[in-house]
DNA sequence: ATGGTCGTCCAACGA
């Protein structure tokens, strides 16, 4: 079974991107975010035509999340769970799909340390802490994946020196994720690829992306039983480049039946 | 040394 997440910075503007890339990497289900869609734009009917069927979370301008299935999509929660304080914002969908349950998420920017966002950010990352409890327990198969808009470690950033005290690498983000890793989500990349340097988002400018200047941000959290069966896990760079690429590249988890 | 691009939609703003 093939995993996989892709943040596609609007997916208007993506969709020959995305049809081009669930041709070539076949995903059995794609997290996505970022669609910068409304629900009734989204469409359900062209991915049904490639074998899968969706879920999405959209508000239009900004934000936006969908699941695609091809191993069947049901249990779908379209906020936090019930008892947690709703988000605003279309920033995450739960969905049961082959026997994991899957949660795409689009974590906040918080856009810097000093500002509100900030704080909604660490609050929406406690959020999806006590939602991932909620509807799931760390011995069944559960999987969180999208943007989550944080490195885990300096192996993940470029130059970690130009990103003290900054988003993105501040403890405070850094101690929220291995909130969730005490609760037994791992960070299923990095298992499999020990080595830094390995990115999944550059900044448009400046040529970035052809610099190596990027930073790991799109993350496979992923339980034990999952964790244990994944065998293969890339970042698909080649979708990062050419006519029209998101600025964020897909990561990939293949899982195999037997650890 | 500085700033460099996209996407939303036409004016800035978010990333």
């Amino acid at each position: 079974m093939r995993l996989a997440t892709w943040n596609v910075n609007s997916l208007n503007a993506r969709m020959e991107r995305v049809d081009e890339w669930l041709d070539y990497a076949s995903p059995d289900i794609l997290c996505m975010q970022e669609t910068k869609m409304s629900d009734d734009q989204f469409p359900h009917d062209h991915f049904a035509q490639f074998g899968y069927e969706s879920v999405h979370v959209g508000e239009g301008q900004w934000n936006g999340v969908a699941i695609l299935s091809r191993v069947g999509i049901d249990q779908v929660h379209t906020n936090f769970a019930p008892g947690i304080e709703p988000d605003g914002e279309a920033r995450l969908v739960s969905a049961t799909c082959g026997g994991v349950k899957v949660t795409s998420v689009y974590v906040p920017n918080g856009r810097a340390v000093d500002d509100d966002h900030y704080v909604y950010k660490l609050g929406w990352l406690d959020r999806l802490a006590d939602h991932v409890d909620s509807i799931a327990s760390p011995d069944e198969m559960v999987v969180v994946a999208g943007d989550f808009n944080i490195a885990p470690t300096d192996l993940d950033v470029y130059d970690p020196a130009k990103f003290t005290e900054s988003t993105h690498t501040s403890p405070a983000e850094r101690a929220a994720l291995a909130e969730l890793e005490g609760w037994g989500l791992a960070d299923a990349f990095r298992r499999l690829q020990p080595e830094g340097g390995l990115y999944s988002w550059w900044d448009y400018r400046a040529g970035d992306f052809h610099q190596h200047r990027g930073m790991r941000i799109d993350l496979v959290l992923a339980t034990e039983p999952v964790a244990s069966r994944a065998a293969f896990a890339t970042i698909d760079r080649q979708a990062r480049k050419g006519e029209k690429p998101s600025d964020h590249a897909p990561v990939i988890v293949d899982l195999v039946d037997h650890p």
